[in-house]
DNA sequence: CTATCAGTACTGGTATACAAGCAGCGGTCG
DNA sequence: CGACCGCTGCTTGTATACCAGTACTGATAG
């Protein structure tokens, strides 16, 4: 068997390169929802044995982002209205929680970063995954200003189903332009110290999207859950050789 | 033809005893804060083989209750302060909101579970993990009357430092009889529709433990994290027979 | 033709074997 | 005496073998 590079130094192991590669595919909807996912064949893929796909398969599913029936199969989960509604009320109660303990001076060098952030944001030629990783950065980069960054973890763990959502919608109507415009009002009344202006702001950008699932859900109905029990459906194995 | 209505059928596996009794160790620090945990051990004194103590504890890991180091071992986290205060801020921020989303008429059932919940907690001879667990149900409850229930579980999730700060404190005082008094002072308000109370109740309540973990940390500095790099360090494995 | 029922190939769950790294002990050599 | 260095026993990481359960397939009986 041939041996790949082994450098299992410190903290980089096999399973977080797995865990982070799966995590990723399936949020940037590589792995679509629906999607089976063969520990076997994983691992043959990912020239690893089924440990560590396994054990990033189980962390997945934690999160919600997968789900492993016992003896019938793992499955990229469905995009779940009720768990994006649950994201955006936790994300939304966070976010702007934190505008309520923002500091009188504001630290120069997270605004500095924010202020380089936005003008990234309005590159012409931007890709929407450069864009989604401006705005997860944005968006931490607001809870640091009130010394609550280490919260954004936890936003993140919740937010799987609603960061598909999003995708989904942007991979529709394909104009950051609107929301990096909502950034840039947030940031200018953080700026200004108008509190009451930029939860307000806040609150509109993050339903923005949040609007948008019931018509995507219209039109890409395979893509989410039923209402009803979800129901593991094992694939036809038939190959072609 | 009709699918059969599959759940599940073996949602219980050894991995989820495992990692259910692990953690509840660990929170109610019958697994003290920088106990060292072998998996070897553990699988043994619970009767079952490293596979599903070893995934239990990526879980707990990723939970931030429980540290892994490659190659030297795994410890439960001690209290960390900071992530205590994450947990306090990402609670207070959720239970906040979901005081603004209340119905005007709230549901009779849960009304009535929280009643009764209450009743319970005034109970004079009542454990300290039984007022742990009806504590938990109420504030669980409170969210559910605003619909919010589900996001319970990413609490849950955040608040496992938090929990067993609280714990810490009340094993001190031990005084349960004080926040049953808050709790129904909550209740009341949401009741009575006053919203503005309500607030100022929850975040009274949720702040008292909070406040006192710089007391316990002062007495109990070897449960808590230091500032500086948390270092691992193998004990000394002396055993006489 | 239809219904039934073994066969079979797959699934994830668990147990086990082996690999690689760290720390302390104690002998050895300068 | 002191620095070094391999031995030893532990640790977690990974690979693999085996198990129980499930669903599709296809032959077979009615």
């Amino acid at each position: 068997m041939a041996r790949s590079n082994r450098q299992p130094s410190r903290e980089r192991t096999s399973r977080t390169t797995v865990y982070e590669t799966l995590r990723q595919k399936v949020l940037t909807l590589e792995l679509p929802p629906g999607a089976a996912l063969s520990e076997n064949e994983l691992a043959a893929s990912l020239g690893v044995s089924r440990t560590p796909v396994r054990e990033s398969l189980i962390l997945l599913s934690q999160e919600g982002l997968v789900q492993v029936f016992p003896q019938v199969g793992s499955f990229v989960s469905r995009v779940d209205p009720a768990k994006v509604a649950d994201a955006q009320f936790i994300r939304e109660a966070v976010e702007l929680a934190s505008l309520e303990d923002l500091p009188a001076d504001l630290a120069p060098d997270l605004v500095q970063d924010l202020r380089a952030n936005l003008e990234e944001q309005r590159r012409p030629d931007l890709g929407l995954e450069e864009f989604f990783a401006l705005d997860e950065a944005f968006h931490q980069g607001l809870l640091r200003l009130s010394g609550h960054g280490n919260a954004w973890a936890t936003v993140v763990a919740a937010k799987g189903h609603l960061d598909r959502a999003r995708r989904l919608g942007l991979y529709e109507n394909a104009s950051p332009a609107r929301f990096a415009a909502q950034h840039a009002e947030i940031f200018d009344a953080v700026l200004g110290g108008n509190a009451a202006s930029a939860r307000t702001a806040m609150r509109t950008h993050l339903r923005a999207v949040f609007d948008d699932v019931e018509r995507i859900r219209a039109r890409s109905p395979e893509l989410f859950a039923t209402n009803s029990q979800t129901v593991p459906v094992r694939r036809n194995v038939v190959v072609w050789e």
